[in-house]
DNA sequence: AAGTGGTCTAGACCACTCG
DNA sequence: GAGTGGTCTAGACCACTTC
């Protein structure tokens, strides 16, 4: 078998659009992208140079070239100078991304639901300031959930936020996620830091995850920042691990 | 406080070396990635807008904006259409980066070092192969080590890779980690792709680890793809959580 | 209206890999 | 030498935010 087979893709990129809301280099991106994971360019398989696709299509080749880098930046494909632009191998699968466990949850077609085991206001402790980036002892809001997939709880979440988001409410925290509430403010979540670990589950945890005592737990800390740099939230979660690991690709720039 | 106090950074671009290999956008962002760490730009301050930034160094819009776009991707800054470049809050962390635990280990002046449990030839069972993207039945190398730091062990690591790197000796596994000896062969590792869970250990584990039985234990599985998108090496391991945990910075695109 | 980042063009030269 | 990606230039127009 060829393995560097060359791949010239067709009329796949019929119907760009140059005048709508969408930028061009997304669309040829998200093309691409289908054609990938639909088997149309398989894995190993090279794709045609950028020059000669940005003249094939009409455009210049830094619209061609922004659309395969981010692709790269992803883990779909890899270039190497001189040589050409290929499919990585394996299966694809999609990385971690800047969502609550409330979305991973619906995406993958469970129905989650949350129970609210504490919600109170507070004052920060230095740990609390500090991750939040407010002065120690003003005000915060710190809540406590269980979140529960299809009714099997998954997760014991402790979160803390801002003053200015204490008006969020009990009711609405039971429909919604966090991530959803904040969003529907205009709240939009752009740098999250995360560190992930594992310890035993204290004699509570495992009660409320309905678990055997010194069970092993995942755990995150996250502190989230908006779109203007402001720490948001901070977030210490306990997952059970049989029901919740995290998936991250990496890309050596 | 003027939280967005616009900081004007003065002559840190000097001595840009227009004519050496190394890229003049890296450069850029490295004096400012230095300016941030430092405390010259402090949290929360504005960026110089890219234009005049780019008008006072002699360099066209994209090359600053390149450089700032790899800030942006890295967490450090933020940007928003119509109103400038920030300093994200809350202290920089560096994040996973794609390198083994050996070099994780030196980086934070510990002494790694490395006793190899198991070493053989083995053929591929089909998870393995999936993995590797070989051929099931046929040959792999396998090797199972215990990695200690200043003497304590931290990790269990099971590591698979395929036959062209089974003339790797097992000297050389005791003086160097597997992506020293992978990069010292020319195999650049590119894109990898990491789960990360956690379980009980098991009785071999704990006595392998010297914790105690039944301890929880970060766990990893990693496959790794080098430049031409082939995968190099498939690992299981385990990680004493007490010692050893992942830091991830995501950034919505 | 002024200032900002977001997108896009149409070229240029270079470094690297291969046959 | 031919082909590839990597870098860089010098503009342009647009969308969004603030005043």
């Amino acid at each position: 078998m060829n393995q560097v087979e060359q791949i010239l893709p067709i009329g796949v990129f019929m119907d760009l659009d140059r005048s709508g809301p969408i930028p061009l280099y997304f669309q040829i991106a998200q093309r691409i992208e289908k054609a990938i994971l639909s088997g149309d360019l398989p894995a190993g398989s090279r794709l045609e140079n950028e020059v000669s696709l940005g003249e094939r299509l009409g455009l210049s080749r830094p619209t061609v070239r922004r659309a395969i880098q981010d692709l790269v930046d992803k883990g779909l494909l890899v270039r190497r100078r001189g040589i050409g632009t290929q499919v990585v191998h394996g299966q694809v699968t999609r990385g971690v991304e800047l969502t609550s466990l409330y979305e991973d949850l619906s995406r993958s077609g469970q129905k989650p639901s949350t129970k609210i085991l504490e919600y109170k206001k507070i004052k920060a402790d230095s740990k609390i300031a500090e991750k939040l980036g407010v002065e120690p002892g003003s005000e915060v809001l710190y809540m406590r959930r269980l979140r529960a997939a299809d009714n099997v709880a998954v997760s014991i979440m402790e979160n803390w936020l801002p003053a200015e988001f204490s008006d969020i409410s009990e009711s609405e925290l039971n429909q919604h996620g966090l991530y959803q509430i904040l969003r529907s403010r205009g709240v939009t979540i752009r740098v999250a830091k995360q560190k992930i670990g594992a310890r035993k589950a204290s004699q509570q945890e495992s009660a409320d995850l309905a678990i055997e005592k010194q069970a092993s737990l995942l755990t995150m800390d996250r502190t989230a920042y908006d779109n203007s740099g402001r720490a948001v939230e901070f977030g210490h979660h306990c997952y059970r691990p049989d029901l919740y690991s995290f998936e991250v690709t990496l890309v050596e720039k």
